[in-house]
DNA sequence: TTGTAGGCGTTATCAA
DNA sequence: TTGATAACGCCTACAA
């Protein structure tokens, strides 16, 4: 924090006004002071104070995303997938990405939310994880806090932002397993209450009846989308009298922790058993087998995500506050190949 | 962005100053009016605007990481860990996490850095990836930023951070796969540069002389430490006359990339090739086999680091301000179990 | 084309 | 124990 707009105002014998305009190009400064001015500013290293600027423009230049990390051993590379894109296309506009952990739909999170946008500490938020009912959206909605979110919610406010087609995607998957010939098929969920468990699961369910299967309630578990989780659940559907012969995965993580399972109990994964994940994180295609998931281009839609939501702050014309995206089947051994 | 201090004073007939006061425990406010305040500020739904706070406090209660991304595949599950802990030890103190991701080494990190410090955007930083000549490092002491760092660089600086022991835990690593039979161990690091390539790599030797193997320079390539890179320069190895019968890698991504291309060779990991990993991120235990590694504790580094450099920032006296950690070896079947 | 002055919301100094 | 008042660094009507 070292020269202010007033050091460069002095040394140029300039006032502080017209240093300021320079420096954001207004019209009205002469072009000979302009040049000086910015080559000035430069040589001192003279950077805007931050907080002064957002303490007379009110806003900030910053976007916030809080994560919903569950526990202290979470980690998904989807995450370290989407804050990238989020911080690349904030940075392409000069903005911050300021980022917390909290558990989901904790007395924690209501507060942060509420500290955030109470103490003006961003000009926007992304949500993501959204729950059938989410209280955050509600509350951002109320405040008038510009915010996008990946995947809707079931209420009916007006929503901004990127949603995939989880459930034609599970359709098209259960189909592909039943042409494989896989007839048990299990759902290994995550939270119920997250629109994406909801999603995949109707999905699920309604490719099952296409398919003429039907569905097994002792087929359907849930985790914490974990690949510890994920081993965990595996188990427990492989200790059941009756097993399935497919296990089709939330995300990809899990899908992960399920093949060890799978695995350890002497199974051939592909073709004693079939396993699916979602999400196409690098890492499922180097799996043992590579795996069948619906990939989702994670880094791009963080990207579109923050673009809607930098447009949306900075008064700009969205063209597109929808943004519909179709999961893509990529099929590999993990269901035979 | 709703009530103000002044809000808060007029409501209650009192001065901006006391109210003020009284939300910051001073105590030369009468308990019956703190009391009063803080009930009242609690009812206005009062959080003090953050601009104008760091603004006159000259500090943002705001702490800095700048993700090293290489590109846009980038998806570590060790960052996405990393963060959460840095994220959460924040919280407790009530500070912030400003993130962002840049290609390191190049010219835009180094604005990035420039403008975090300049603008007085942060109150310290937090750097990982160290590299041997480390700018980053230079530039933050030459500026009196506050600031810790996993690893430190070759430079003389004075060093505050986490530091793990890489070299030792390599050679242990190398004894045990002597120790199993494996004798044509390849290494598989990362940029040269980094700091964490150069110890593994050391390390790496070490191990190999005391276990009297020669070191064949053809067995030693690097990768871009994603699964993807350790993927390609595992067919480069494989590809090789004499092949490797073990591959070290830098990292457990890598590995998780290499045993693919091994198992696309037709080779049985564990029992025809010995594969090895660095970091012990949870999709490791999970993989096929499940992967032997060094495990480092990335959740509880983080937090210690965001701890240590809180405490500095908060002027409070740093008892311990380095840190050293001895990986874990975990011995699973990759390495013959 | 440039300068003056007021204020964004807080906190800190000093006097009452 | 409380209250004026002056910054913090910047932006922007409005005046010159």
């Amino acid at each position: 924090m070292h020269s202010t707009i007033r050091d460069v105002a002095r040394r140029l014998h300039l006032s502080i006004t017209t240093v300021s305009r320079a420096l954001d190009n207004y019209d009205d400064v002469a072009e000979s002071t302009r040049k000086l001015v910015v080559a000035t500013a430069r040589e001192m290293a003279y950077v805007p104070n931050r907080a002064a600027r957002q303490l007379r423009r009110r806003r900030t230049d910053t976007i916030g995303y809080i994560l919903p990390a569950d526990s202290a051993g979470f980690a998904d590379p989807f995450f370290s997938e989407f804050i990238a894109g989020l911080s690349d296309e904030a940075s392409v506009c000069h903005f911050d990405l300021l980022v917390s952990a909290v558990p989901p739909d904790s007395k924690a999170e209501k507060e942060l939310y509420k500290r955030w946008v109470q103490a003006g500490k961003v000009d926007g938020i992304i949500v993501n994880r959204s729950r059938l009912s989410d209280w955050r959206l509600r509350f951002l909605a109320e405040q008038g806090v510009a915010h996008v979110s990946m995947e809707r919610s079931l209420s009916r406010l007006s929503f901004a932002g990127v949603e995939v087609d989880s459930f034609s995607g599970m359709i098209e998957l259960i189909e592909h397993l039943a042409e494989r010939g896989f007839k048990r098929i299990a759902y290994m969920g995550g939270l119920p209450i997250l629109k994406i468990d909801h999603d995949r699961f109707c999905g699920y369910q309604a490719g099952l009846e296409s398919a003429g299967i039907v569905c097994d309630p002792k087929w359907v578990v849930h985790s914490d989308m974990t690949s510890e989780g994920g081993y965990h659940a595996a188990e427990t559907l492989l200790a059941l009298a009756v097993p399935p012969t497919a296990i089709v995965c939330i995300n990809d993580v899990t899908a992960i922790g399920a093949m060890h399972a799978a695995r350890e109990h002497g199974l051939m994964v592909g073709r004693d058993i079939g396993i699916t994940g979602f999400d196409g994180i690098a890492d499922a295609a180097h799996a043992s087998p590579p795996l069948t998931t619906l990939d989702q281009p994670i880094y791009s839609i963080a990207r579109q995500l923050a673009n809607m939501l930098l447009n949306m702050v900075s008064g700009k014309a969205v063209e597109k506050t929808k943004i519909k995206i179709r999961p893509k089947l990529l099929i590999r051994a993990s269901t035979g190949g």
